[in-house]
This record gives structure tokens, sequence and C-alpha cells, in this order.
DNA sequence: TAAATATACTTTATATATGAAATATATGGA
DNA sequence: TCCATATATTTCATATATAAAGTATATTTA
């Protein structure tokens, strides 16, 4: 995808007629907006600090455990799996941005946190990133974003299992 | 991840402060919904079809397109890149899922189609993957998927540069 | 305590993704 | 017509992702 985007490109949604379910809908347009965001965070992150999204997200969780992270918790944060995490973390202690000791409470895990690059980055990104995320929100307002995250929540708890009934079918 | 997901595991949200943003809470809560069920329905198609999310795509959106569609107008609808398209469509015609044939109109693309095999898979999955989309949102009214669903609308609208004002600072 | 099991992580093989550069064909003026 | 530019796609190098199997340390339990 170039960077610049195609404003109002067909997405995955154009192939779904009215008649169609309501959840097919829904779950097509959460995909959308969120790879619409992706992307273009994505692209910023690239052209004004040379980093990725994964590695900006690594740089947030630790910046919230300054006394260090496992890589489990990490990937449980990230919902990814394990080995992505080894090889992220890996190319980050390699440039410099995190570092890793031995966990005295626990010889199977390590503890990753950032290094002051690592942190000095972060400090120079997140401000950046949240006006970003402000800027692609704002056309929305304050009483829609709340109800929206209201939604979203009641969504999240559906998927994770405390949804009301199970389908019969699975 | 392992394919038994952890039910409450703490998530990027976790991470941000009950003071911070909403827009940046927003996000993270859209993220975060989006990679559970995103990351239910892979290993699901894994498991029962033995086939990927991304391959699934494919196979939805040329299920709307029985003429065929240009490798750019999947990479759009995808919203992904176009040498991903490339590489993802290029193992589908190995695996007899796709076939490619001239453009007749233009000399410069390729129309891609399901064949028959391709489409006697979508049609055992797609009833599936439904009723999967339905079950992970069984605890939802369909009113408030209504209104989630004309609330992603707006933010798509406003993410797309519809919205009503952009960031002084970008 | 010894054996079984669970947890933390790495490794391997492979698929999926990107951005940038290269190739080839179309299209629109001068 | 010829040239500049645009479009469609591939190729390349590399990063990110998965699942499954392997290794090592902890923990449970018999």
């Amino acid at each position: 995808m170039p960077l610049g985007f195609e404003a109002a490109a067909p997405d995955r949604e154009s192939a779904v007629a009215e008649d169609d379910r309501l959840q097919l809908r829904l779950w097509l347009r959460l995909l959308t907006c969120t790879d619409l965001i992706e992307n273009e965070v994505r692209g910023r992150l690239r052209s004004e600090f040379a980093t990725s999204l994964p590695r900006f997200d690594v740089l947030a969780q630790l910046e919230r455990a300054r006394d260090g992270m496992t890589l489990s918790a990490l990937s449980s944060r990230l919902m990814v799996s394990n080995g992505n995490v080894t090889g992220l973390v890996e190319g980050m202690v390699r440039d410099g941005l995190v570092e890793r000791r031995a966990n005295p409470a626990d010889g199977r895990s390590a503890l990753i946190s950032s290094t002051a690059v690592g942190h000095a980055l972060f400090a120079r990104m997140a401000p950046t990133h949240q006006a970003w995320i402000d800027g692609l929100m704002g056309g929305m307002s304050r009483a829609e974003m709340v109800l929206l995250l209201e939604l979203l929540g009641k969504l999240k708890q559906s998927v994770q299992g405390g949804g009301a009934w199970k389908p019969f079918l699975v």
C-alpha cells in the first residue's frame, strides 16, 4: 500500500449486501476502522520516527513497567505469539532500545525493560502519536466517543466469553 | 499464542491510566476487540479448515466478483500492499484455489478469480464463519450492534478525512 | 524426594506483511 | 508520433507473524 492512502477506496464491507447479517457487517466495519488507523499510524511512525508499530507497542508497554516485564507478559498484552516477541525484542536489544536481564525470582524468565535510548525515543513519539489519534478521531464528538468506548467494552466482554449465550453450533 | 485463549488477560489498555485521553483509550479498545476476534477466527480457520485468514479474505472478495478482479482491486479492498497480494495469490494459484488469466481490456493487469475448488471451500467456510462471528457477538443486543455499527461508520468517515477538523499539529 | 506436569522461552519452518525499486503497458499531451 | 507520466504488477530485502516442537526451570503431587 502506498503511503498516500486512497481516500474512499472500497473495502471489505463493499462485498457485503444490505441484507446480510448485522454481526458480519459489524465485524467488517470494525476491521476496516482498525486497518485504516493502523496503516496510518504505521506509515507515520516509519516516516517521522523511522520505527515500526510493533516496536512502538513494546516501548509503550514497557513504559508503565519501569522495573521490567517478562516476555510472556509482553506477548499476552500485545496479543501476539511468544515466538514473535522473542524476535521482536531480539531486534530491539540489538538496536539498543531495550535490555534484558535475568529474573531473580524465576530462572526460566527474563525481564525486559527500556534503555535510556528507548525511553527517550518513546518520550519523543508519545505526544505526536497521541496527536495523530486525536486528529484521526477529530470528526467525532466527545459523547460519541464515550458511547463508542462503552459499546466496544460490551463487545470485548462478549468476545472474551462473558457473552450471554454461546451458539449451539460452534 | 496458544489456541486456547487467556480469558481475561490484561491487554494494551491496561497500560493506559483512567485520566488518559479518551481518543487513545478508544483506539486501544478498538484494537483489542479486533485482535481478539481476529485471533479467534484465525485459529478456527486453521483447525477446522486448514486455511488462513488472508486466504479466506481473498476468497470472500472473489466470491462477489465472479468475472474476476485485478490484483490492485484486491489489495485495495483488503487494505494490504501490492506485494503482499502477489505472494498471497501466487500461493493460492499453486494450491488450486484461484486462477489468473490475462485482462483483455488492459495488458498490464491480470484477472484473478476463484476456481471450482476455491468456490467449494468458501461455500463450506462461509456459514460456519458467520456462526463464529454471531457467537462472538452473542453478548450484545441487536440495538447495541446497530448503534455500534453506526458509530463505527462515523469513526470510519472521520479517519478517512471527512472529519470535521484536521489537527493543527500533525 | 522423585516423577509428573506446568510454565517460560527459544528454535524452526513457513506464511504474511511492508516499502522501495524495477519492469511493462497505457494514456495524455506537445 | 513521441515523450512524459501514470498505472499494474513483480521483485527484492527485510520485518513481523504463526504453530509446533524443543529446552530448561518451577511447581505439584504422590
